[in-house]
DNA sequence: TGCGGTACTCACCTTCCGGTAAGTGCCAAG
DNA sequence: CTTGGCACTTACCGGAAGGTGAGTACCGCA
């Protein structure tokens, strides 16, 4: 049906937003739809390192559902998926911009570690401050 | 122990925003705060409806480590505790804003149930951010 | 002939988030 | 003298989020 039932009776508006986000890659997942317009399948797994490819997804097929991205399938020979942001997304990401803001302060702030990833090709740079190293898992 | 170790090394801002704002009821003590000022602990659990008193202290702690709410502790013969949102607790509030929003329009788009409960008693400042008092359950 | 790449699906497991329920020390009210 | 409010703390538990590893159908390249 054209209401998704998952999505359940919200509290107000950033509940309704959170639920969409949240996930351990969608942002990722929008920024990088948001920085390269349309990326494969397979794009979308180098671009985002330490994501699994069931996560991958299933983040991608919820946020399809939510009407965030948009699925293009090309039935050929070696399959072809491309996804990419609708108008949603887009203004989604919008919103989000001014959190990514006050997220990159405090990360100024208290001087956390920052992982670089993506820019174009593989360039995992790291860091601002000492050393990186991607340890694992936060949280 | 209490102290939970995440603020691990974020990949991006919204990543580090998210880190902080990720847990069910954050947003909402954010908002709760953000329109009283100030509020006890016990305000503070009456205005959440369906909250644990351990998710509240438990979220308030990871707040205060990271910020965004100040506790200012009474010692009186009755105990009193009053919680109020720091700087950074402010302009994570008007980072939101704009999620938010987004959030209300797709509402709006979805014609999702919105739990809204008039809040006849207390002081409703409310902006874009509407209603509390609510019955759990989403997802 | 076998490996790698495409875009997945499926089953199983672990970790963590959030919920329930009880207890704490102190005092006022009934 | 029991109850209730204050602001918590502690122990235990279930479910969901996320991770791992295998399998699938097809094909190009070495």
């Amino acid at each position: 049906m054209a209401t998704v039932d998952r999505r359940g009776p919200y509290i107000c508006g950033i509940d309704a937003a959170m639920d969409v986000v949240t996930g351990k890659w969608k942002s990722l997942i929008l920024w990088e739809l948001h920085s390269h317009g349309t990326r494969r399948f397979g794009e979308l797994r180098r671009g985002l390192p330490g994501v699994s490819e069931k996560m991958l997804i299933q983040h991608l097929r919820e946020m399809e559902q939510d009407g965030l991205v948009h699925r293009e399938v090309y039935r050929e020979v070696p399959p072809k998926v491309e996804y990419s942001l609708t108008e949603h997304g887009v203004s989604l990401n919008a919103a989000l911009e001014a959190l990514g803001d006050w997220g990159a302060e405090r990360i100024r702030r208290i001087g956390a570690d920052t992982v670089h990833i993506d820019a174009s090709q593989d360039t995992a740079i790291a860091g601002s401050h000492s050393g990186n190293r991607v340890s694992p898992s936060r949280r």
